[in-house]
DNA sequence: TACTCGCACTAGAGCGCGCTAGTAGAGCGC
DNA sequence: GCGCTCTACTAGCGCGCTCTAGTGCGAGTA
């Protein structure tokens, strides 16, 4: 910068300004300094830059590198963060780098504001990063933590889906549970009442699971061991999330299930990967655009104005009718 | 930490010392400093320490947030800059956000080297980006360039897809360009050998396409257009690589073309979702890990010694066989 | 005793910027 | 001519840390 300052003749300041697009610059000498930077090629270092400023205008964003919907958020992060003048930083979690890792990435690189898809830390521990930088949690609630929360209304979403499988005639409809996935439990709440609603209390089934291929997977072994064992298959499953509606379509059609002729299955997400399935799959739309946006908008919101109480966006999904669900195949005597 | 210091009854250096684990502390006083720490909630500021330090001990990856394939390159090259001491900042491109500001930003971010997977820029692009930071193409070969290239041994892998189509008894077999993705041409020429090893230079045909589900999806529209002509399919198809198979064979299947009986796909790259699909997707593995571990070693390798020469790692692919490939169907009089 | 050596620790410069307070000079009204 | 404002520019401190060149001191050596 010295060096630029120099050569144009001008003082470093000046040179600041121009870099900085902040009037109190001749046009002449605008042009000038430019010029002489591009010849040494010289670029500002942020790094000094937040230094000096005290502010780095920098969002972190935690993500699963696996979740193909956080690809989808990410998308929908970075232009409403340009938008606001804010950087976005990723770091992702992976099976062998935990989210402590990955937050700790983050706030080490001077992030001021912390976007958290689906989080997996308990409430105490996301009111303490609340209390470090501005922190919105997508997907997982943290009662009383000073964050501010973005999700889908799972009731909602579940219950379209729920109203869709019924309507085809189904009625032995499982629940194949995201465990600590975030909005599991709203969802497996939101499946138990629509089945009482529906006088499928009986009916009832929620196998435990995950929002990975792998518990599709898993379950689908399951159901074909019972089915082996002479009991019936479900004729429907609402998956915890799409990526665990792919592992299940995956393990039954490979076993000879026709979907959905033989059974129904219901994701959740709607993640870019869904409608490119071979039959593609039904699922509860959540805008991934939307949330994302939201999400921006709190931390940034929050950054300018961190005396906010924490809040929290609904934002309403919606089902999306493709290939994998149809009507109920007719009841053989049981 | 001059706070901290000053609480410890020592100075800012020494609490340097003790923050940077070096030797020149004692026992007790450090522990003593560390607790302080812990008390006041001091933690070291990561914008100060590099811009003190003169060197940032970071890696920049940039990578195409929908590319399945590049999550699985993410989480390998975790561990690794890990083991290395180093950290790693994420960069994604969407569809609205280019290289170029992916790029920019993790410069600007300090990062000292950079890991491009498979980057779109020229080869003058990338040559000006090895000048300023260590630079790794990961798949893109940039000739000329003072960057080091990792990759897979294209032709040995297609080698090995058109071998096992061929002894399935297939002739009829198309191949999907991936255009400008990287390992396209190698990709492309690889299959043109093949078929005139094969015998089958009447039969190439390579079809204009991307490294998208979209250019699969297209492919496949394109195919079954032309057998409502009453052009007969092809019986096998070589995709430019996973994603792009994954489209087709969306398309296919939901027009009633079975897979693999009327006909086969083969993908490229062994995503992590590939073995997930439905039936298995038959594909071209590529080892995310050790391709990531040899970008890591080539960028950290080169901050140690910028006098290296550009270097070139390849590895060898190998073909996986799963559910999309089988017997070609027996030939109607055409 | 006088000396060196190693260990625990400190002073203070400097990394590359941003920012506040200020100056010099041109233009203007009276 | 004076004071005033406005624009174009500068001086220099400080952001939070690292690092070099030390200081002081007790133990070991001749």
């Amino acid at each position: 910068m010295a060096d630029v300052a120099e050569k144009a003749g001008v003082s470093r300041a000046l040179v600041s300004i121009v870099f900085r697009d902040l009037p109190g610059a001749g046009r002449e000498t605008r042009e000038r300094v430019l010029r002489v930077a591009d010849e040494i090629g010289y670029r500002p270092d942020n790094a000094a830059r937040l230094l000096a400023r005290g502010r780095s205008r920098t969002l972190g964003v935690m993500f699963i590198v696996h979740q193909t919907f956080h690809t989808d958020l990410i998308a929908g992060i970075y232009p409403e963060a340009e938008r606001l003048g804010y950087d976005v930083l990723l770091s992702g979690t992976t099976p062998g780098r935990g989210e402590d890792k990955a937050i700790e990435a983050l706030l080490g690189h001077r992030c001021e504001g912390l976007i958290l898809l689906a989080p997996d830390a308990e409430p105490s521990r996301l009111d303490r990063l609340g209390h470090r930088a501005a922190t919105v949690s997508v997907g997982r609630r943290a009662p009383g933590a000073h964050v501010d929360f973005v999700h889908s209304a799972e009731g909602k979403g579940v219950r379209q889906a729920m109203d869709h499988l019924v309507e085809l005639g189904h009625r032995r409809i499982v629940h194949i549970d995201g465990g600590r996935g975030p909005g599991s439990a709203e969802r497996r709440r939101a499946y138990r009442a629509a089945m009482r609603r529906h006088g499928l209390t009986d009916e009832q089934r929620v196998v435990p699971g995950a929002h990975t291929e792998e518990s599709g997977i898993e379950t689908g072994r399951l159901l074909l061991a019972e089915r082996d064992r002479g009991l019936p298959l479900p004729t429907a499953v609402l998956a915890g999330n799409d990526r665990c509606a792919m592992g299940l379509l995956m393990t039954l059609t490979r076993a000879g299930v026709e979907v959905p002729r033989d059974l129904s299955v219901v994701g959740y997400d709607d993640s870019h990967l869904s409608h490119l399935m071979p039959i593609g799959l039904t699922t509860v739309r959540q805008d991934a655009v939307l949330l994302a946006e939201h999400a921006v908008r709190f931390a940034v919101e929050r950054l300018e104005n961190p005396e906010l109480p924490p809040r929290e966006a609904v934002l309403d999904p919606k089902l999306v009718v493709r290939g994998t669900s149809g009507p109920a195949p007719e009841e053989p005597a049981r």
